[in-house]
DNA sequence: CATGAATGAGGCTTCATTCAT
DNA sequence: GATGAATGAAGCCTCATTCAT
């Protein structure tokens, strides 16, 4: 009954969740679609990318991928999910113990270029989630400023930072980020050069302003 | 998503220059289409997007399009390089004239803001476009990058800024811009608030670090 | 009103006269589009080609076709008389004032092999014609076997040949010379051989058979 | 025409090797489509027919079609193929043990004229390969004149037929055999009549020439 | 005579999803 | 759990033809 992914259905979404395995077996092959998944959207995107092409690349029949997941979107927002858990989790376990910003900041870019180099299959799409789930794109993004948010207030409160709008810097850290993060790693598949850490280091940090 | 646009093709598309209307209702139709592409794109995305959702907007015939633009991504292509063109030429002349780089920022952001909210239909696609033309994408960013570029070593050279990598102060920029954009004009649909602005411009001229 | 050509019609057509020019400049430009038709025609085969494939070839506007021809497959069907008068034309001067019946048959197949060389082009379709007029196809060939049968048929009384059945002996000349034809002349773009020609002589006067 | 099937590309054709069902039932469905296949292009023809013509016809679904050719060229191409050795089959089974080449080439017309028409659907536009591909169209003659050729030849060393150039004489015995089978079996849709068949013989084996 | 914009029916193909085995 | 055949809606695009200028 081809339904087509129309419109979002969050609400839906939440209810059917997507289907526990219960042998080892199965769990196995619902691990094999997801990484699969990873890749084939990572290589084609969300739109061009084909539960066809998934199944393949996994090895299992079509009709599998109906028995782990409701649909193409619900494994890409399980992946999106897993993402951003799992960037969060690294981000934090690297601060973890910092006791000055300037080394909690460098931490953080430097763990999120080499976690969206290990991730640039999936991290590449990031930005079409909006156009599959508009919902999920947010909360992404929502979630991760909110860790910024709390370490950034913290910091004003201990005189590290200076008095400014902590929301406002932790979406213009994040943008920073993205856009170093694409222009060396995403694009060239490189690491970022070390000039390039510097400079956002010292841009962040001291600003641009001579003296 | 039914697509085909089979794999990007610069190359075809170079060549099949779209075509140029000899009369001025063609050049009307032809505008009408561009029109009502930017409206269907923006709310759609360019892959929900349809060439029937582009003409019915336009009040045409579908073959219509097809007299115009020799396909979907065509369309969506010149959209894109009219945006650049017109973001670019916007800035410039805002900036002209401006003595200090502290001024020629902060109107740079106002001006962005106020464009994206202006064009936000399209705008909020803009991360899409690689997924249509990787080379477009990149194109475009670099684009933007160059004017950034150039600006920012004029400053460090005249010594408003310090000496840093000013190919990755472009980027971090750029980042910043459309982090803060997305967070208020395309999420929220309104414009950046003071508080934000400041902050913003806080932190690129003097740095987050206190004193 | 896109009717697409829907069914051999060829009452319709024969009424429908195709448009008489009646100043030299339209009597130019009809010129135009047959040249152009027929080349197009011969590339693409009469399927694939388009009627902006001619008009663009004759240099003139898409609505200028419809000025002289009904349709695209009355602008065919002309080509196709013009063709069948031609040969006919040409063969029946090639053997005018010949004697022997050998003669006769000799330069028949050379001033044919000649004539579809001149005009590959259009005789590389000739097939395709039965697919687009069923009874313009069957005109052809019948015209053209009209001539062999008179021609053997006083080549039988004159005691010069055998006595065979002649249409059946006219279809299988022309077979072998469309096939010969079509075997070095359309697939290689070259002239048949000597050795082909004799061949065919020899086996078309005294047969396989060893004596 | 509305064809798209953009220029010949064997190579990607070799690849793309058709579906080959895993069940009998799926087998079962191919097969429909192959019959129909065969119908609809004989009707029709290849330009005309289209595949939902096909899959009315079969009696699936539109989709259905795709799960088991590539496309409409495909199939087309199997048709060909299978018809190429069909053919052939038939006819060497027909002339083995065959001691005289004259029985051989009576029984080889008489073979090849039932064979069209239990055909004449598909044979009905063997012609019209050529334009949909080339290359295939040249591999079913060749194919096919590979055979006349060594027959031929050793007719020739065996004595039993003069010495001509063999290729010249295989082209020659099919484009008899077309044109005679055109026009009876695919034009009026009856058997050869005997006359026919005889003076064909005869001019094969004798010539024309009176003595 | 000539132009070129406009049309819309129809063709090919993709793909998310369902279902019987 | 797994399979793979089947579906049909929907998308992109072509093109013969009409018509106002």
């Amino acid at each position: 009954m081809s339904t087509k992914e129309s419109a979002n259905n969050s609400a839906a979404k939440a209810q059917a969740k997507d289907f526990q395995a219960k042998t080892s077996r199965g769990e196995a092959t619902r691990q094999k679609l997801l990484d699969a998944a990873e890749e084939v959207f990572g290589v084609k995107g969300y739109f061009r990318a084909s539960v066809v092409d998934i199944t393949l690349k996994a090895g299992v029949a079509q009709g599998t991928f109906y028995v782990y997941f409701p649909g193409k979107q619900d494994i890409f927002a399980e992946l999106v999910r897993e993402l951003n858990h799992d960037l969060r989790r690294e981000i934090s376990q690297a601060v973890t113990g910092l006791t000055s910003r300037r080394e909690v900041e460098a931490r953080g870019f430097a763990v999120f270029f080499s976690f969206i180099r290990k991730h640039s299959n999936l991290y590449r799409i990031m930005q079409q989630v909006e156009f599959v789930d508009e919902d999920l794109f947010k909360w992404y993004y929502r979630r991760l400023a909110q860790g910024y948010v709390q370490g950034v207030e913290a910091a004003m409160e201990g005189g590290e930072f200076r008095r400014l709008d902590p929301e406002t810097v932790a979406y213009a850290l994040m943008g920073i980020a993205e856009f170093i993060g694409m222009r060396w790693v995403l694009w060239e598949g490189k690491d970022v050069p070390a000039k390039a850490l510097d400079t956002v280091m010292g841009m962040v940090m001291d600003g641009l302003h001579a003296d």
